[in-house]
DNA sequence: TATTGTTATACTCTATAACTATA
DNA sequence: TATAGTTATAGAGTATAACAATA
């Protein structure tokens, strides 16, 4: 009767990844830092300047942030400057959150620096393999059913 | 003059595996909690178990968790009845934490469930693609300098 | 009655400081 | 003096419950 090998996991998928991924969640962290920016406000962001305006509601479906939690960091980025709350016209219970000029500069900031990012995360891989990687990892993420919001958490810090 | 895409870094790697790496490590943590452990007791299992003993410390560093924290977290296991402390016979500072036989069985147990995951992780891919992604995130893993230890988090709660 | 935003509260995880016993 | 373990405490992130305004 043979031991079973108590370090299998290092080989599986779901262990390099889950520790690639925190990892990868943790350096975007560090880049944005310097601009005083946490994932989470990158990520409310993100929403609100790709088309259509999101109320809080929206905003903690989509990031995966208890509606609760969102108030205050509405309250954060609107004393910052980089969004304004509008009531609904159509539901007067609700907030429209819509960037301001400077909430729109800062995100095209944080999108200057991901390029960067992955060079450095694919930076032992080929350029071949890094499209592989890029189109396999899409791939999983349609496959597990992930949209393209943050959620859940990228925001993981380290140490 | 053309606006910068906000929604460009859906398409980076950076972005992808992050999420997927949350997605992964929730999902870990979901089939480990029927057997009540959690990702942190189980990477002190496989440590401790993979060969030489470890000192609180060594698991601290190892693990990426704080040695203050160390603490409560060997408590929680030696009440668990999976772990033991023993005073180090070199230095009589430091703790020996061994498994029990109990804790050899539930990591075991653990171990176990791995294959399962990682097919679900990979279902939309093909056999040799499943393995392809293995090598490329074992490579990307490799290259960040990442050893087979759980550090950063690995714990990463949904909703 | 249900929903949006809000406040208060609690629980977990993490981080800092200070203590003890050993080295 | 430095280190291993410990304790207490404070800060994030996240969860539940309850309320006011609106639907």
């Amino acid at each position: 009767m043979s031991e079973p090998d108590p370090t299998a996991y290092r080989h599986s998928v779901a262990f390099v990844l889950s520790q690639v991924g925190a990892h990868s969640a943790a350096l975007f962290a560090d880049r944005l830092k310097p601009l005083g920016v946490s994932p989470r406000e990158f990520a409310v962001l993100s929403h609100i300047a790709s088309g259509q305006p999101r109320t809080q509601q929206q905003l903690s479906e989509l990031l995966g942030v208890h509606r609760n939690n969102m108030v205050s960091l509405i309250d954060q980025m609107e004393t910052r400057g980089w969004v304004s709350r509008h009531r609904g016209e159509q539901d007067r219970r609700s907030f429209e959150i819509r960037p301001t000029p400077a909430g729109t500069h800062i995100l095209a900031r944080v999108n200057e620096l991901i390029p960067d990012l992955d060079a450095d995360l694919t930076a032992g891989l080929s350029k071949r393999d890094s499209r592989a990687l890029a189109d396999l990892l899409q791939a999983v993420a349609a496959n597990l059913g992930l949209t393209p919001a943050v959620h859940p958490s990228v925001s993981v810090d380290r140490h």
